[in-house]
DNA sequence: CGTACTTTAAACAGGT
DNA sequence: CACCTGTTTAAAGTAC
């Protein structure tokens, strides 16, 4: 509801991105008719103000103050270290040294565009090789250690809030804080998720080793004791899938409360800022910077060891080579990672994740503080140490992050991040989802992926409207889909697509009419729209050597799930001729190596149909192409005669298409997630 | 530079 | 008449 305002004002904003879309506005390529192409960076986001915070505190503080104070410091560090990246990337020659100091260095405005501002070609001007990769190093590890504390940080302010309104609590009608715990509790759980996420990514990406018990680590102390453990549960499910299995079992493993009185003890803790940073020069005399070894990896890494390395193989983005030794690993690293297309591509690639997880970041800091504003304010809330305090406007939203401005409508729906898709979504879901088969509809599998993503958060999604009508139509049982359904399917599956209904909805009518493969049956109740789908493949022809396209688009839809795929990507582009060569690719290679969307974006791999062997499998059976039995009866006539743009509360119950069957897996269950 | 592909915008025709 | 569907045309960007 509140929602829907701020839409209107995006309305001419395909051109600007926001935030987020800044990603996709250069890269897009064709997705974003992107104004005014790359050039528009710089001087176009001057947005980013920072005002330094905690200047605020004077004095005595109250607990609510207090506890704004820490959050604020908490945002700080991170903010910092956001500048020091941004630093210590524009600032070629002493990454190493001045990493830490440099940060003030930048005009805060600079610094806070910078991630976004920052072209990847830019940073390989700027930088050497070996600058390069030390640099991503260094700053991945630093990204992991600060992004931890500020977790930790975050949740024991968040539990310190919870305590005190639960002693508050005690003195009120339970009904009353009820709900408000329930938010933080989703709040808290959010942070938790998050934070298990990018450690999953980060792991994933070899950036990290740790054990699942240790990731949790931090989660663990967590504050859960005001929490009613029953609600959690349901928290998370919500209105989701009932039948989901216990995907969620991961959150609920922070429950034991040993959490305690962090309250007090969590303001002398920390120890935050510039941890220190071992140094050490490897054989080629590149610098590298090994992880401070706070609680991740120590397990079965030795103190020699690598951040790229563990578990006996390469950590690198995508490459997994077994080295035997540390030694071999370094050798392993110097040659086959040493600087080339490849490795700045994937240096690329990372780098996008780096900012991709700053602003999901910076999104759920704002959401935090804004629910722990909006709570101190309330004057019913009496506070058990000292009078209610009204926190100032200033205060109450000092991270100068970058955030979308649409954050702001972002939808309150426990956010699920993209990475967790493929990873923790995986235990749980059905069989189904398979990663095997993705590559048979790429963009199935990479919306699968990250389809909470999408859904919640702003993003253009890199696919071409073509390709996600044709994704929409084949994700139904009957391959068929009225004008009104095809809006539906969009806005439930993107967020982004909740706002400047008259561009996409008329991008997307035209579409239907202009692509050869979109064909339409007269029904009993009207026309659905259905997918020809040699036509569809017949298009592509248009050989785009998928590499550089493919990457751009990847990375301008960039999302946590796909970055694996982004690396794989930019692997291809780079230095994988054979592999841009469709002949080298047979299938299977390819959906190992590729298993990323190219459905449309540039369908480098996509084998092709004649019959494929490997292509669609799922569309064998029915013919796709013109004998499409219409349906009946559309059904859901309720849901696609809802004119509203269905948003905020998800509703997915009326949605779901019974999707099974044996297409796209990978929808189905999110549906209601 | 030309071509292909996208996206966005808009006019217009039929239907409801 | 307003709105929805569809169809077309045109312009502009991007990638190859």
């Amino acid at each position: 509801m509140m929602v829907e305002s701020a839409s209107e004002t995006i309305r001419s904003a395909p051109s600007g991105q926001n935030g987020v879309g800044s990603l996709s506005g250069q890269a897009d390529g064709g997705g974003g008719g992107s104004s005014g192409g790359g050039a528009a960076g710089p001087a176009a986001g001057g947005a980013g103000r920072d005002s330094a915070v905690g200047a605020d505190s004077n004095g005595e503080m109250s607990p609510a103050e207090l506890l704004h104070f820490q959050q604020q410091q908490a945002l700080q560090v991170a903010r910092q270290f956001l500048l020091q990246q941004a630093s210590g990337l524009s600032s070629p020659g002493n990454n190493d040294s001045k990493q830490s100091a440099s940060a003030v260095q930048v005009p805060v405005s600079v610094a806070m565009m910078s991630p976004q501002m920052l072209t990847p070609q830019q940073m390989q001007q700027i930088l050497s090789p070996p600058q390069l990769q030390a640099l991503l190093q260094q700053q991945q590890a630093l990204m992991i250690q600060q992004l931890q504390e500020y977790y930790k940080k975050q949740q024991e302010q968040l539990h310190l809030q919870l305590l005190t309104q639960q002693q508050a609590g005690k003195q009120q009608p339970k009904e009353a804080l009820g709900n408000k715990q329930l938010a933080f509790q989703q709040q808290l759980l959010q942070m938790q998720q998050l934070q298990q996420q990018h450690l999953l990514n980060l792991q994933r990406q070899g950036l990290v080793s740790l054990q699942p018990s240790q990731a949790s680590g931090p989660l663990q102390t967590l504050p859960q004791a005001a929490v009613c453990p029953t609600d959690l549960p349901q928290l998370w499910k919500g209105e989701g899938a009932p039948g989901q299995p216990a995907e969620d079992s991961v959150k609920q493993e922070g429950l034991d409360l040993t959490g305690t009185a962090t309250t007090a003890t969590s303001f002398a803790a920390p120890p935050k800022v510039s941890p220190p940073l071992s140094h050490h020069t490897l054989p080629n005399g590149q610098p590298t910077v090994l992880t401070p070894r706070r609680d991740s990896s120590s397990h079965e890494e030795t103190p020699g060891s690598h951040p790229l390395y563990g578990h006996g193989e390469c950590k690198w983005p995508g490459c997994e080579t077994l080295c035997e030794d540390l030694g071999q690993f370094i050798k392993h690293l110097n040659t086959e990672h040493a600087l080339d297309d490849r490795s700045t591509a994937q240096c690329r690639v990372q780098m996008q994740v780096v900012q991709q997880l700053e602003i999901q970041l910076a999104k759920e800091s704002e959401r935090l503080q804004a629910m722990m504003t909006h709570l101190h304010m309330r004057p019913s809330e009496p506070k058990p140490f000292s009078q209610p305090v009204t926190v100032s406007a200033a205060d109450s939203f000092p991270d100068g992050l970058a955030h979308p401005p649409t954050s702001a409508a972002a939808p309150v729906t426990p956010l699920r991040p993209p990475g967790l898709g493929s990873a923790s979504l995986h235990s749980g879901g059905p069989a189904r989802r398979r990663s095997s088969d993705k590559f048979c509809s790429p963009i199935s599998s990479e919306l699968a992926q990250n389809h909470e993503f999408y859904k919640n958060a702003d993003v253009r999604p890199p696919f071409t409207y073509a390709s996600l009508i044709r994704q929409a139509i084949l994700e139904t049982p009957d391959r068929q889909l009225t004008l009104n359904e095809i809006y539906n399917w969009f806005t439930r599956m993107f967020a982004y697509f909740r706002r400047n209904t008259a561009t996409w909805k008329n991008a997307v009518r035209h579409n239907l009419s202009l692509h050869k493969c979109f064909v339409r049956v007269e029904n009993v109740k009207g026309a659905v729209w259905t997918v020809d789908e040699r036509e569809y493949q017949k298009r592509r022809p248009p050989k785009m050597t998928g590499s550089p396209t493919l990457v751009k688009n990847m990375i301008s839809g960039l999302s946590y799930g796909t970055l694996n795929a982004s690396y794989q990507a930019a692997l291809a582009e780079s230095s994988f001729p054979l592999l841009n060569s469709p002949g080298m690719l047979n299938p299977g290679s390819a959906s190992s190596l590729l298993p990323l969307g190219h459905d449309d974006a540039g369908a480098p791999v996509e084998p092709l149909p004649s019959n494929g062997s490997s292509s669609p499998p799922r569309l064998s059976p029915p013919q796709y192409s013109h004998q499409v039995q219409v349906k009946e009866e559309p059904a859901e006539a309720e849901e696609d005669r809802r004119p509203g743009p269905p948003m905020g509360p998800p509703n997915p119950s009326t949605a779901g298409p019974p999707e099974d069957r044996d297409l796209e897996e990978e929808l189905p269950g999110e549906e209601l997630s």
